[in-house]
DNA sequence: ACTACACTTGCAATTCTATTGCAAGTACGG
DNA sequence: CCGTACTTGCAATAGAATTGCAAGTGTAGT
């Protein structure tokens, strides 16, 4: 388990290797989404820095910013809200790793040991173009 | 090719099967979403109907109430936009077979073959509560 | 056909997500 | 430590989605 200032450098680090500054508003952004297990929205991660007086529009302009360098992933999961997650090294190369919503409350999960297959060889050669991997029912909180 | 009044005696007989009433906007609604080839956002829909001084209100409440019906299906392409489309008799069991829908024109086929498999045996106990499979992406059309 | 009632509609206001302009503030290369 | 380009805060804006309520209307039953 990383200590806190590991964190922090690597966010520092990350953030300054794309070519931004590394403001404390980038690095609390971060933290925020280090510590969650599951994809925030923006007003999520904009109540969790709010306690460090940082604008929403400023927590907009980052959360945009840090997916459009490839620092975070941006996915909409059905409910018209955007989502960010920090994006691993791991999967930057590979598809979306699956995001499971519970429609019963409403949680958001990764699924990051599930992935698809092909029952058979012989089509769908969208294979290679999704961009997005979307599961609902119901977890084990609600079912 | 279906004539309108075949259309319109048809969407008659459908709202009023799930137990709405067949009003001119929901009449007009079904026409306006039979006569395009790809989901219509409910702007769309609203400005379409415009003409027949049907506020977008009554649209999107319509549009809400005949999704929950199931005669029309709403998906979401990534743009935080909900799209509309009527959904066809063949398509109505919705078993947990992945859709796929492309975000560039918003079209939705089956993946029967593709199925869900896990890395690991380890965790992942949602696997059966999944009543929902979504994939998006670029389809061959649009990629 | 008529009637009554529950369902619908129109209008206006509201909530929520997302975005933008601009002046003041700040990170950081040199 | 300075200068400048990048960031931020604040307020305003745009657009999608939602709601309250009184007026209007589809329909089942007579």
């Amino acid at each position: 388990m990383k200590h806190k200032a590991t964190i922090q450098d690597w966010a520092r680090e990350r953030i300054r290797s794309v070519g931004l500054r590394a403001t404390p508003a980038r690095l609390a952004t971060l933290q925020v989404l280090h510590d969650s297990v599951s994809p925030m929205t923006h007003a999520e991660v904009a109540a969790a820095l709010q306690h460090f007086e940082i604008d929403k529009a400023t927590v907009f302009r980052n959360l945009t910013d840090l997916t459009s360098t490839n620092v975070l992933r941006r996915s909409t999961l059905g409910d018209n809200v955007w989502r960010f997650e920090i994006m691993k090294d791991s999967e930057k190369e590979h598809d979306a790793h699956p995001h499971f919503v519970c429609v019963d409350c409403g949680s958001i999960s990764c699924m990051e040991d599930v992935e698809l297959s092909q029952k058979s060889k012989s089509k769908n050669p969208l294979y290679e173009q999704i961009t997005e991997i979307v599961l609902r029912g119901h977890c084990n909180e609600c079912a």
